[in-house]
DNA sequence: AAAAAATGCGCATTCGGTTGCGCAAAATTC
DNA sequence: GAATTTTGCGCAACCGAATGCGCATTTTTT
């Protein structure tokens, strides 16, 4: 067990010249001769010699780490944004340190702060559903930590964001079934207070207007992405005097509960009814009836875009005037679900 | 822009005492006056003083950051995994450094080197597929980083492991399955050089041995995880003077798309023939024929149970010798497939 | 009242590198 | 051959905190 790693001063004292030399000849300095240089560099890579990096780091006060905070890893758009992020930030020589906040902004002030601590050089993150305070930010800009927020971001404008907008994306969908022929279109949305809900709901109402169609509000249900509240939304849904031709499901799981209940009520799926989704998620290329199309909302892309706009601020930081923010909208497309091979375990 | 930062330098100077005296006022010495203490915590506070992670880390040679290698987040069963990683190192007041081997072994090599480089103190990984050296992990070893070994570890014993035991888990299918009165057990394993198709395969032998029945390799097919070789698979399965009455899927995903070609051919779900399968992801509570039963690897608790194992090992460092190993067999259970409620985007 | 102990604080070093500046020797110029 | 430039290298400061040791005072003990 080599309990004392090789440092600079060893070197020194080995080869009878300064600290000061060594270091210059490994880093190629030209003012070091050829000799020297070639000798120290020579002993480096025979005792396997290593800059210890929290030594740099320290002195350079950065830290080549920037820190990743989203809600909960297990869904699926975070891991598929997350590997975005970190397969670039790779080729960049950036590591990744990563926290949830499960939603809780609690947690999310608590992740925040330790990322501070660790003197991350930026940060990424995806807004937990019900952050309203954000003075653990502000403590970010004290130390020069730039911040861009992705996906879930804050409504003020001085802040740097990647985001997809989902309102044009839902008014592009209503837009593709109507020409489909589908004039009632029904929308399982979320609960109410989220903004995805409210992006969505906006976005339907200007679709339907924009077809000239007349927007009811009988073919608009809410579900808490229970099973339970899916179902009891499409019970409403399929019991009216005119039922919907078409139904937008919130996302891809809410879209596999309803396309269930469905079927379970005879109902023949994308014959009888229309079933489309937003997310379009890798699991629905397995699922027997997936959604005729999703809104598909890049995550992957989202991520690199989100760690390409940080990492240029990193490194531009003393050109940057407060006043600049970068807004990247990602448009959101319409696809079909493609057909993907399984993840193995 | 507060360009440079409270130090104790600065607070020493205002003061009018030594920094050696802020330092220790700032953490309780007793040997520093109560007046002394009072002032210097109270000056802390009104400037925001906050101790420079990083010169500390560099002083004290940790960093509190536990590096985390999986081959790939957005497979569920590693996402689970590293949400458990999370909640145990937020709650223990470590970071998590991230990255994916995309089960490549090169890039696995430089992962783990440039967690190396920056030194962190213990290091959790998942094996790539096609790990076949460990020289890198060796460097780890000078460095005095423990390593834990979870779900792919290797097979050598002189390391720290967390693992799931799919061999036994096969065999309590098998016997599951033979006493509900299915003889005829198909099963559709992964390419036959992973290691995770060799224990299936193994487990499936010894369990059919076990309850008496005879081996039939006509009933195990292959699948390289693509929709086409797992149909091909069902369709071999499926053609035969005596098909299964039940089918073990390597896992969630090949069990979807075998369900779907066992429907297209007129087939009841798990009446017809039985499905099971591993893993037991969320997804299959969306699904309209999920598993029968599942084998959970309960990946939560394998990762939270890994860098329990790693904190130990860091904060024992000096009394551990070299040939005590950690070696956890999580052990897998058989389970219904639960109903979860969706995520939200 | 002298000796011993406790209190309060500062000096200087350490962690492992990087870098500005200066100085001597060698090489070049005129 | 003197003046100038180039070459090769070392000294010492610095990054921000922690800490062993020592030195005065003050307090307690005998």
């Amino acid at each position: 067990m080599n309990q004392t790693l090789p440092t600079i001063k060893e070197m020194a004292i080995r080869l009878k010249v300064s600290t000061s030399t060594v270091s210059r000849a490994l880093s190629n300095h030209p003012r070091i001769g050829l000799k020297t240089r070639m000798e120290v560099q020579k002993l480096a890579k025979e005792i396997g010699y290593e800059a210890n990096a929290k030594a740099i780091f320290f002195k350079e006060k950065r830290s080549n780490i920037i820190g990743v905070i989203v809600p909960q890893i297990r869904e699926e758009f975070f891991s598929e944004a997350i590997s975005g992020i970190e397969s670039i930030a790779v080729e960049k020589d950036y590591t990744i340190l990563f926290a949830q906040s499960f939603d809780d902004p609690e947690r999310e002030e608590k992740v925040v702060d330790s990322m501070r601590k660790q003197r991350v050089d930026g940060l990424i993150i995806s807004l937990s559903k019900q952050t309203t305070k954000f003075s653990h930010f502000h403590k970010l800009d004290k130390l020069n930590i730039p911040v861009v927020y992705f996906d879930r971001v804050p409504s003020f404008s001085n802040a740097h964001k990647v985001y997809c907008d989902l309102y044009t994306g839902t008014i592009k969908m209503i837009q593709w079934l109507f020409k489909k022929g589908y004039r009632r279109i029904g929308l399982i949305n979320g609960p109410s207070n989220l903004a995805a809900s409210k992006e969505r709901l906006k976005g339907y109402i200007d679709g339907i207007v924009k077809q000239h169609l007349k927007v009811d509000m009988q073919l608009v249900e809410e579900t808490d992405f229970s099973k339970e509240t899916t179902c009891r939304a499409m019970h409403k849904l399929l019991n009216q005097k005119h039922p919907p031709t078409a139904i937008i499901s919130f996302n891809d799981y809410v879209h596999m509960d309803a396309v269930q209940f469905a079927i379970s009520n005879n109902i023949k799926v994308n014959r009888d009814i229309a079933f489309v989704s937003y997310a379009n998620l890798p699991i629905t290329g397995h699922i027997a009836y997936p959604p005729l199309i999703s809104i598909e909302q890049y995550p992957f892309a989202q991520g690199s875009k989100a760690i390409e706009v940080l990492i240029s601020l990193i490194q531009n930081q003393a050109q940057i005037a407060d006043t600049d923010f970068v807004s990247i909208e990602v448009s959101p497309d319409l696809k079909e679900t493609p057909v993907v091979s399984s993840p193995y375990y």
